[in-house]
DNA sequence: AAATAATTTGCGAGCCCCGCAACTTGCTGG
DNA sequence: CCAGCAAGTTGCGGGGCTCGCAAATTATTT
């Protein structure tokens, strides 16, 4: 029957090796994050995850070179996607809108998935042998993001500077994502991480105006700087 | 006498068991850092470390719970002056002029280090083994920042959203700062990390108007998100 | 179907990180 | 001053990780 989604999204027709490879990967990522949510990223062996995939653990190092890049590597499933829907969006919308809704969109499937799981998955997140790696998936998001930001304004690959402000837009919304999952893993019961995700990425869109425009004792100016150097 | 800058900076008294502690971590912390980048990070073992400050491999690993952090660890040390120097700005000064000028100002003494130095600096962070912890040092930096800005601003501890906001901002400013780097990285010859990191800092502080008033066929308007929620 | 290319696997080496238990060093109250 | 306590250091040993290598297995090509 075999009726999954290969024409769904332009099948690449990848060769059965491709295809083999993918899966395994793909299934030694979940079986590393599976088993590390389940009894801690402490109690996490190599060979545990291979023999649950049902290869070697030498083959194990041979797709991932560290047990926390497997663990972090549903990240940058997710990089893909995020880079159609954004070029997916009408082109109309303004930038900022578009990557707003892109990247809700990539989060909205999380709420989906089972309370318990959720759970464990935060607190597995807060282990230090994982932050480095974690961060590292998402800096690998922000190359990716600030590819499609340039390609949808249309940045051309030598104009140095529109691909830095691509960059740093990318790395915007690379941060306030960080800081939404950081305050959702911090704070169990409180909002769901969509809408404060939401919520920092439309302040940021605007210049964080709370904080520049602070009725208190702060100026509301914008910054005017000494001049940068000779 | 005694005639060190014991008053500069409200100096704790340190015990000597604090001051031996500081040294040592401090010793192996640069001797990581030279020996990386003189030989590479692949060639870099914790008991050539141990051996260069002169205490044995077992206590280097008291210190730091792997090289990577080690060879990270300047960037932390960097964190608590710029807490110091965000702080010392003129109170007058607007919010994102007085960061930014924080923030050069723990730069500017880079560019007095030797070239060469800063040459296999450069290299070695390149390293991906290094790449995770040297994100995870910047995050560090992130939340001291976080913390100083609000301080400055005067939001309380419990505001959340004011805290929100304030990790937020710093986020913007650790990330124009990792572009910044990242860009002087993979480009030896170009400009200095300096001019580049005010450039984008300004940038980000404007709200990025290069791009989203880009004259092509780009809206120039913020964004006009759908209602985050009720 | 043979030739060729890519993957998997077992083995072994070298290194890392940490717990433990002795040992050394700094600190503190009498 | 010094006895006794607290804190830091060290060697040892173990479990684990990551990788190079070469043989075996599995796809792909001709």
């Amino acid at each position: 029957m075999s009726t999954d989604g290969a024409s769904r999204t332009s099948a690449p027709e990848l060769s059965l090796r491709e295809s083999k490879k993918r899966a395994a990967r793909h299934a030694l990522s979940w079986a590393a994050l599976r088993l590390a949510s389940e009894h801690g990223f402490d109690n996490l062996r190599v060979e545990d995850i291979a023999t649950e995939v049902g290869v070697s653990a030498r083959t194990f190092n041979n797709y991932f070179s560290s047990k926390e890049e497997a663990v972090c590597s549903f990240n940058v499933e997710r990089q893909e996607r995020l880079r159609e829907a954004l070029l997916a969006r009408p082109s109309r919308e303004p930038l900022w809108t578009a990557v707003i809704n892109a990247v809700s969109d990539q989060h909205t499937a999380d709420g989906q998935a089972p309370r318990e799981f959720i759970d464990r998955f935060r607190i597995l997140m807060q282990h230090p042998a994982l932050h480095g790696e974690f961060l590292k998936s998402h800096a690998r998001m922000e190359v990716i993001l600030a590819d499609a930001i340039a390609e949808r304004v249309g940045i051309d690959a030598d104009d140095t500077d529109g691909r830095l402000s691509a960059r740093l837009m990318a790395g915007l919304v690379g941060n306030a994502t960080r800081v939404a999952m950081i305050h959702w893993f911090q704070n169990e019961d409180e909002e769901s991480l969509l809408p404060i995700l939401r919520r920092l990425l439309t302040e940021v869109s605007e210049g964080l105006p709370s904080l520049t425009t602070r009725p208190g004792r702060l100026s509301g100016e914008r910054a005017r700087v000494t001049a940068p150097a000779p």
